[in-house]
DNA sequence: CTCCCATGTGAATCCATCTTCACATCATAA
DNA sequence: TTATGATGTGAAGATGGATTCACATGGGAG
């Protein structure tokens, strides 16, 4: 028998194994049977931990919320300006892209709306978060007068969404052959000359 | 009884509901039922037009490619020039998604892998092919001087890509509140600034 | 050391779809 | 007008996955 664990060890490890399935296949791809086995258990272990695949998907939308966030925290935190912390955020999602953690996918595969349709709203929920914390780095380099002050901020945080979302679509289409972190440069180039005050 | 069709209008009336129900649900919320009753029919007489599920999920890929790719020319004939027909695309996206038809929410859902699994690859290579007619656009706006030399054409391609995709996400998110229209105005202000040669 | 409850298992069972099939009906061609 | 095949229908069957349940087992409290 697979070794015992206390469920919050557990719940830990399944919602983790079950962020990296998302990535690879989306929520309609995702299954419990899967799920159990790339934690060494049986289907029917997984409702000792959680009330059934809803309440997986539930929980591993806040694991994915706390990350997503807490990469843009790091980032900000560990920049010298606004404008570097949105290069280094924008680098570090190009990284967890290439690495397989496919944010954007998530956020587009977890949206489709279900029957029970709590998941969809909290999906979105998380996005406009993202959205605000962007436009948020966005506002103090206009303060620090790094950015441009004529622009409009929720435009130029959403521009910034943008700029990964497709990254990660090309990177599931076409592999290796992608090259996210040249196209993270590429595209960074352009988002700074359109924001930047020169 | 409900009114008998030929085969190629009943096929094409059906494709047509399946690409609303898409843009509403995704594909993981898409089902025969509700497509049967959505154009007034019987589950089991979706079967004599298509060989299941699959397959109406493929004929609706079709028909969404020629649609995304006909905005694309019609852009590209009506304009003057390169840029305009960039904004004048931007500008019918936004429309398009604004009146239900959310083109990249369709994008991404259709990509989630199934085991049948010829449904993403074909959906990526849709998207790839968009991204290659936009960057064909933007060489010819450096062709003809109006962008500048010294941009990679991919990078801009895929940052116009980037500039529909969360608009989408966010319509579906906060409905009539998002004004997409003024989002597609303001984003197309910093794009212009990031590529056009001034 | 032993008992017990949380955790793990395998075999049902349930359930929502998709899909098939025998039969009905309409459009239309001759 | 009528025969025929294409299209529509309702009910039954097949499928795949989620969920439940009775039973097994091991880690740790006492």
């Amino acid at each position: 028998m697979t070794q015992k664990m206390n469920t919050e060890a557990r719940r830990e490890q399944i919602t983790g194994a079950a962020l990296v399935l998302l990535a690879e296949r989306g929520s309609e791809g995702f299954n419990i049977a899967d799920l159990a086995e790339s934690v060494g258990l049986v289907p029917s272990a997984i409702y000792r931990h959680f009330e059934g695949r809803e309440d997986v998907l539930d929980a591993t939308l806040d694991v994915f919320r706390d990350r997503v966030y807490g990469l843009v925290e790091a980032a900000r935190n560990e920049a010298e300006d606004p404008l570097q912390a949105l290069e280094l955020l924008l680098t570090r999602h190009a990284r967890l892209i290439e690495s397989g953690g496919a944010v954007p996918h998530i956020m587009a595969s977890m949206s489709a709306p279900d029957r029970h349709a709590a998941r969809p709203a909290k999906t979105q929920k998380i996005f406009t978060g993202y959205v605000a914390r962007v436009e948020r780095l966005v506002r103090d380099g206009q303060e620090s007068g790094q950015v441009r002050s004529d622009i409009d901020s929720t435009s130029a945080a959403l521009l910034f969404a943008g700029m990964i979302q497709p990254a990660a679509l090309l990177r599931h289409a076409e592999g290796e052959r992608f090259d996210i972190m040249a196209h993270a440069a590429g595209v960074w180039e352009l988002f700074r000359r359109a924001v930047a005050r020169d």
